[in-house]
DNA sequence: TCCTGGCACTCTTCGCATGCGAGTGCCAGC
DNA sequence: GCTGGCACTCGCATGCGAAGAGTGCCAGGA
C-alpha cells in the first residue's frame, strides 16, 4: 500500500503534467507543491511509484510522466469531480435552452461539450430501445405504398417506406393506424412486439399480408441497431494534443468516424453514473493514448443514452467530469421538457 | 499569351508535383516528361512562367510549384475530367444501391465519396427550398398540442411541435389535415405560402388563431434556411497533407465545424455543373490552401443540393472532378428511384 | 527508520560549422 | 530560339561540443 505522501506525490505529478504536458522532475514538484519534503525524498516516492507502475520515465534523466495505471488511480482515488461554476452552469443552460427540436439539442449539446472541455465531444442520440412510442403514423403514398413513421417519446422520428403484397384501402389503413396507436402508444419499446402479435387477425384475409409486412417493418425499425446514430464535434481540438501527433491524430480521427466503434464504447460502460476509460483499457487500437469519459442522460430517472468525450490520457480529469456531468444533467432536463 | 510547350510545362509541373509532393526542377521534368527539349530550354520557360505567376519557388534554389493561378490555368485548359473506370462505377452503383432512407444515402455518399478521393467529402442534404410537398401529417399530442411533420418527395421529413392558442378537436384537425394535404401535396416549397394563404378563413373562429399557428409554423419550416444540414466524412484524411501540416490541419477541421461555412461555400458555386475552387479564391481564411471541388447533384433534372470535396490545392483535380461527378450523378439516381 | 544534501552520471537539446547536392540564372555558341 | 557549360545560392543533413535537467546513490543526521 502506497503511503499518504506518495499518493500526494502522484496527485501533484499527475496535475502537473496535465498542466504543462513535459515530464515532470523532483525539483519542480517541492517548488510547486509544498509537500514539506526535499526533492530527494521525492526522488525516492517516485521510484517507489514507478516500481509499482504509476508513472515512467520517457527516456533516463528525463521527468516522470503518469501511467494509464496512474491515471486510473488519480481518478479513482485522488480527485474528485470539479464542480461548474455557477456562470458556466447559466451559459450551459441558456445555450441548451434555445434548441427547437432533437436534431437541435444533439447539435447543440456537442458543440457545447466540445467548447467546455475544449476536447472531442460525442453524443448519441437518444436510443430507440429504452424510449417509448409516442405515435405511429401511416400514410399511403400510393395505392401499395405506405409510409410508416415512428414518433418517440424523446422527439425522435424514423420513417420507413413499405411495399405493400396487395393494393391497401384507405379505410384498413386508418383501422390499422387506429388499432396499432392504441396498442402501442405510451408503451416501452421493448413491450411491443408481444402487444401487436395478434393484431393481423383482426383483419381480413387480403389484408393480411399489407398488415404482417408494415407490423415487422415497425419492429424492424424498433430494434434496428445500427440506427443509433451520434453526432461528434470539436476534432478541430485534436490538433492541440501534442507536437508529435501526425502519427497519433490519424488513427483517432479514423476511430471517429466508424460510428460504430464509437457506439460500442458507449455501449460496454454499464455503469449507470460516469465512466472514464484510460488508454489501454480501450480495446480499440488507435484509440489507446485517448481517455473517454462518458456518461448515460435522459429525460426523467432513466438513461435513455450516453454522451461523453474523447481527449488524450493526458487530461483535465476533474474538469472533463464535472463538464460531462453537468451536460448531461440539462440535456435531460431539457428532453424532459420537451 | 503562352506557347503551347510552356502549357505543357505547366501541365507537367502540375503533375509531377501532385503526384510527389516536392518542388520539381527542371532536370526531372525533362527526364520524366519528353518535351523534346533540354533542360535549359525549360529553366526559360519556367522562368516566363514564374514572372507570369503562374509557378513559384518556395526558395531560391529550390524546383517550382504551381500557385493558385498555375492550378487555375491547369484545371480551365490543360485538363480534363478523368472519368471513372467500369470497376470504380459499379463499386458507386453497389455501394449507394444498399441505402435504406436519405439519412442512409448521404451517410453513404459521404463515405464512399471520401474513400474515392482519399480527401474529405461534404454532402449536402437535399435542400428543402426546391423540392416539393408530399404529404403533411398533423397529430394531436394534446387538446393543445399538436405536432406537424413535413414529408419532402425526398424522403425527408421535419417535425415540429405547434403549442395551440386553444384546445383543438380531432375533427378540427382531422379536416385541416385533408385540406392542407388537397393543397400542398406535390407542390413545390415555394408555391406553398400563396397556396395556404386563405386557408384559416374555411374554420371556425374559435379555431382559427390555431389554424394560423400550424400554418405559419409550417412555412417556417420551408424556408428555414438553417436547417440546411450536410454531413461530412473522410476527415482522417486530412493528415496525408504535409508533415508541417499541425498549422494547416487546425483551421481546416474548424471550418469543417462551422458548418455555415461550407454552406456558404456550396451556395457560392452558381454553376450548375462543377465548379472547383482553388486557394486564395475562397474566402474564408483557413481554406486558403485547400480547393473545393463541388457539383449539385438531384433526382430528374433538377438539382437539389450541392456535394463536394475539401482537399489540399495540390490535388488530383481530374480524378477528383470524375469521382465527384460521377458520385452526383449516381446520387441522383437513386433519389430519383426512391 | 526516514529524511536530507551532495555529487557523479546519463541523456536530451540546442547552437554552430561544415559539406553536399539540387536547382537556378546567365552566357556564349550553334 | 535552343543547348551545354559554369558559377552561385540555398536548404538540409551531419557531426561535435556545451548546457541543462534530472536521476540514482550514498553517507550523515534527526
Amino acid at each position: 500500500m502506497l503511503s499518504e505522501r506518495r499518493l500526494q506525490v502522484l496527485r501533484a505529478i499527475v496535475q502537473d503534467y496535465v498542466g504543462t504536458e513535459e515530464p515532470v522532475g523532483s525539483k519542480a514538484l517541492t517548488e510547486r507543491h509544498n509537500l514539506g519534503v526535499s526533492p530527494a525524498t521525492v526522488r525516492n516516492d517516485m521510484s517507489a511509484l514507478e516500481d509499482d507502475g504509476y508513472i515512467a520515465q520517457p527516456h533516463t534523466s528525463a521527468g516522470r510522466i503518469p501511467t494509464d495505471k496512474g491515471y486510473r488511480l488519480f481518478v479513482d482515488k485522488l480527485a474528485g469531480v470539479k464542480p461548474m461554476t455557477a456562470p458556466e452552469r447559466r451559459a450551459i443552460q441558456n445555450f441548451l435552452d434555445g434548441a427547437v427540436d432533437l436534431d437541435d439539442v444533439v447539435a447543440r449539446t456537442v458543440r457545447l461539450l466540445a467548447q467546455l472541455t475544449r476536447q472531442v465531444a460525442v453524443v448519441q442520440y437518444p436510443s430507440l430501445t429504452r424510449s417509448t412510442v409516442r405515435h405511429v403514423e401511416l400514410l399511403a403514398l400510393a395505392p401499395a405504398r405506405v409510409m410508416l413513421v415512428l414518433i418517440t417519446d424523446t422527439g425522435r422520428v424514423e420513417q420507413r417506406m413499405v411495399d405493400c403484397p396487395a393494393p391497401f384501402g384507405e379505410a384498413s389503413l386508418a383501422d390499422l393506424r387506429a388499432r396499432l396507436n392504441s396498442r402501442v402508444a405510451g408503451r416501452r419499446f421493448a413491450d411491443v412486439p408481444k402487444l401487436v402479435e395478434d393484431l393481423p387477425d383482426a383483419f381480413e384475409h387480403e389484408d393480411r399480408g399489407t398488415v404482417s409486412m408494415v407490423l415487422s417493418t415497425l419492429l424492424e425499425t424498433l430494434v434496428e441497431e445500427n440506427e443509433e446514430r451520434l453526432m461528434i464535434g470539436g476534432t478541430a481540438n485534436l490538433t492541440r494534443f501534442g507536437h508529435d501527433f501526425p502519427l497519433t491524430i490519424r488513427p483517432v480521427l479514423e476511430a471517429l468516424e466508424e460510428q460504430v466503434v464509437l457506439l460500442k464504447l458507449l455501449g460496454e460502460a454499464k455503469d449507470p453514473g460516469m465512466t472514464v476509460r484510460i488508454g489501454h483499457e480501450i480495446a480499440h487500437e488507435g484509440l489507446n493514448s485517448t481517455s473517454v469519459v462518458s456518461v448515460g442522460y435522459g429525460s426523467g430517472g432513466e438513461a435513455v443514452a450516453k454522451l461523453g468525450v474523447v481527449g488524450p490520457t493526458r487530461m483535465d480529469y476533474p474538469g472533463t467530469m464535472g463538464a460531462v456531468r453537468a451536460v448531461a444533467r440539462y440535456v435531460g432536463q431539457i428532453l424532459a421538457e420537451s
